[in-house]
DNA sequence: ATTGATACCCACCGTCCGTTTGGTAGATAA
DNA sequence: TTATCTACCAAACGGACGGTGGGTATCAAT
């Protein structure tokens, strides 16, 4: 009946719970962006970490869990950010160009987390999606409203549809994260120029 | 010796090898279209062409194969039609309206295998996307000189970068792969419509 | 000094994966 | 009639997968 340990393998670094659990997000989130979530196994997480995967299950129940919390976090962050910006002071038309602002700039800050958002959302389960997407606000609806309130107030042009409008910019803002590169700092005003100058002429009412 | 055939499975439909081909293509992009490349197996494949999966490997050499050729032809197919679209006679102003109605077209036309191009482009070996890519004509370089012949001949404003305006132009026309129905037919038209009235108005030189 | 919770190890399970191999019925051609 | 080719079957391969469960070293609190 003697207990032998076999230690071999030097043990991991005991790291306390919170720790172990972010560090389990933001390499499950790398690997993710680059792999896949069905490319990437739990053993090739619980490696980066230098852990066994048997361990991982300390902190999960299934390796779904890991995508759903990546992605909510995702999710909750983009919002957060855009939900300010859309409360500046102005025309419609100004509080639209804080969003596009702000988006691009959460998106730059975010490129590797929101790519994952929008390529593996379809790897959950429809009602994992509707829990995540389900909130009182969302993206689509957000710019949506901001482009009503500016064919009302006459700032925005009013032979487009709200709604497919919203689609449309949303949709060309977030095409971003393919090509944004964070680390060229300088680019980045580049980039949220041409997208307000683009976008703005081509929604304003009049010819600014 | 005697010969026990053991046919308790009804053979599968014997056919040429070009129409089992295309079978095999099709039914790939619809499940790499639903599950992904890396979800979809090589026996959910043959299961649906009711053939068995060691059966497969007379036509390929392994499952990357089957990415290969459909992700090819996906962006061959694409790059023609926006190639004639780009020859019409007028400005710069007006090949670029074409090439934006002629790409939605496309897309419309191919969202499947448009967005399987999209998504699992990455699940290919760096070599082999060069191989696809690498032709003598692509996507961002077509809009980018279409840009600067606008720009020389002043129909398009100058204020913009043409490299990175023809990343963001291309980028939101790819974006509606996410959400463009061609079961919708009527739809077409007006996503046409509202992506050509934004941004030909937001990149014209004037008022126009 | 003892205890109880914490953070992790490690051997193992059943299943499914892509791939290989040997074989064969039916059509074609000589 | 015989030989060859074509399109497929059937079974097995090793390995990787997500997941389980008993065990244990380390720690803080007593």
């Amino acid at each position: 009946m003697s207990t032998i340990p076999n230690r071999n393998q030097p043990a991991a670094t005991r790291k306390p719970r919170e720790e172990r659990w972010s560090e389990i997000l933001t390499v499950a989130t790398e690997l993710f962006y680059q792999k896949g979530y069905e490319g990437t196994s739990l053993q090739e997480i619980a490696e980066r970490l230098g852990i066994m995967k048997g361990s991982l299950y300390y902190y999960i129940r299934s390796k779904e869990d890991i995508l759903f919390v990546v992605l909510n976090e995702a999710h909750k962050a983009g919002l957060e950010r855009m939900t300010s910006a859309a409360q500046v002071e102005g025309t419609a038309l100004d509080r639209l160009r804080a969003m596009i602002i702000a988006h691009i700039r959460s998106i730059a800050d975010n490129v590797i987390s929101t790519a994952v958002f929008l390529n593996e959302m379809k790897s959950l389960p429809q009602e994992s999606q509707d829990k995540i997407l389900g909130g009182a606000v969302n993206y689509p609806k957000m710019f949506e409203q901001v482009l009503r309130e500016g064919m009302e107030e006459g700032t925005i042009r009013q032979d487009l549809d709200p709604k497919l409008t919203a689609t449309i910019v949303l949709g060309s803002l977030n095409s971003t994260h393919r090509w944004l590169h964070p680390e060229r700092h300088g680019n980045l005003r580049k980039v949220q120029d041409h997208f307000t100058r683009i976008l703005i002429s081509g929604l304003a009412s009049d010819g600014n």
